[in-house]
DNA sequence: CCATGATGACTGTGATCACAGTTTTCACAA
DNA sequence: TTGTGAAAACTGTGATCACAGTCATCATGG
């Protein structure tokens, strides 16, 4: 695999992930951006992230590659990587999309779902609001659950292209979202979306694909608001 | 840029393009698939797209992995890549999600079109209505306009983001959309299609969202009705 | 004539290096 | 202290090579 005397490479932590070097790097990656690990404007730099993974730059470079080709990384004219900070217009185009697009999937979602699917997102609901609810919510852990809700409901709908296409938002939306949800110092949040949640549940077991995206709509805009109060968003009105 | 004497690469052919080399595969890859210039189960050596470019295996492997990501080619388990053959389910499921998002880009530039777009449809639709109607149509002009046609009026719409997809969706319909125009003795679909075309011109001029819609969405539909009947899916009903 | 096995030409992957920039840093002078 | 400039350390990119695996070809033995 390696040339030379695989001098840097750790073939010891190869054994964490079965898969392919490049796989590896790019599931880093990913986690970082839709777990919100990453600063919008933040740099990436490929030498330091491969030495960090145990690879060299080619798989590292790979991953990067394909997240700027879906625009959750950027090069810069200076062929510098970070972390794109969104503007405004950008992000509410992707708000207007997350609407249609996961609008659409729980609609057939709530048509399509199986019993265990709905119970693993109640399951997910129940845990979420738990988290939220609790003196010292665990931000990670409620992001994570948030995101198991969300796209357990997607893969309902039984359009694997679609949840592609979906993921391929939430990597765009993930650092301003998550920065926003470790920024807020309690439950700004919490409230509009965990009734949204608990509507969706409701509208899921009933069955009734309307109210599954309304509810659901609910929960995307009560979120877009906040970012854009917030003032995340490249028109930068951040006080302080 | 080459560590040793720049033996195999071409530097006299670099001219041609100004962008970087990785840029220059990923361009001529995407012009191939949708363009339909490979067929469906074909298959893509790096070495030998390399050699064709006069690159090296790295920039055409960078390509090759961002549309495979895309899904707009594949790796096998044997690693080997390939253009898709689409299962009949697939298609469908990128039919569906066409309508969802051409059928929204179509409303949308129906409001915001500008007249100079409008004209530059109008021109496209008249040199394909023209191509059609000639003799000996020329596939791979008519392949263009009609491209053009669409996303000049997907750009209208004013969402990057959205095109950006509906890019992304082309590309992998291409291959069966384009060979099906090219096995097509003569125009079972120009029919429909510049009828489809001929309506949604005459909906963007009164700038009617509900009408360029349904326009658009019978030109998709008519197209996928013709690609289902051919059998050029993965369920191969291939008669020979 | 057909099955079989070995060899050789392919496949993509990952590491390493040379390169051309850019950015940062740090010393030196005003 | 502040400007200025040179150098060093970084940035991504592309080419090349070593590797492991697959596939096809072809000779050989039945």
């Amino acid at each position: 695999m390696t040339p030379a005397v695989e001098s840097g490479a750790r073939r010891s932590e190869q054994a964490a992930s079965s898969a392919g070097a490049a796989e590896r790097a790019l599931a880093h990656l990913r986690e970082m951006l839709i777990g919100g690990r990453v600063a919008p404007g933040e740099a990436v730099s490929l030498r330091t992230l491969a030495r960090a993974l145990g690879l060299s730059v080619t798989p590292v470079r790979s991953a990067v590659n394909r997240l700027a080709a879906e625009g959750a990384l950027i090069v810069l004219p200076n062929r510098a990587v970070r972390v794109p900070v969104l503007s405004a217009e950008t992000f509410r185009e992707i708000t207007t999309l997350r609407l249609l697009l996961e609008g659409y999937a729980a609609e057939r979602a709530a048509e399509l779902i199986t019993r265990t699917e709905l119970q693993a997102i109640t399951r997910a609901e129940l845990a979420f609001r738990r988290e939220y609810e609790a003196d010292r919510p665990d931000c990670d852990r409620a992001v994570q659950l948030n995101r198991l809700l969300h796209f357990t409901l997607y893969r309902a709908a039984r359009m694997p292209s679609l949840t592609a296409i979906i993921e391929g938002l939430w990597l765009r939306i993930g650092p301003v979202l998550n920065l926003d949800m470790r920024l807020d110092p309690r439950r700004l949040r919490s409230g509009t979306a965990v009734r949204a949640h608990a509507r969706l549940v409701s509208a899921l077991a009933a069955r009734d694909p309307k109210r599954a995206r309304a509810a659901l709509a609910a929960d995307i805009r009560a979120a877009a608001r906040r970012v854009e109060r917030l003032g995340l968003l490249d028109g930068h009105a951040s006080r302080d």
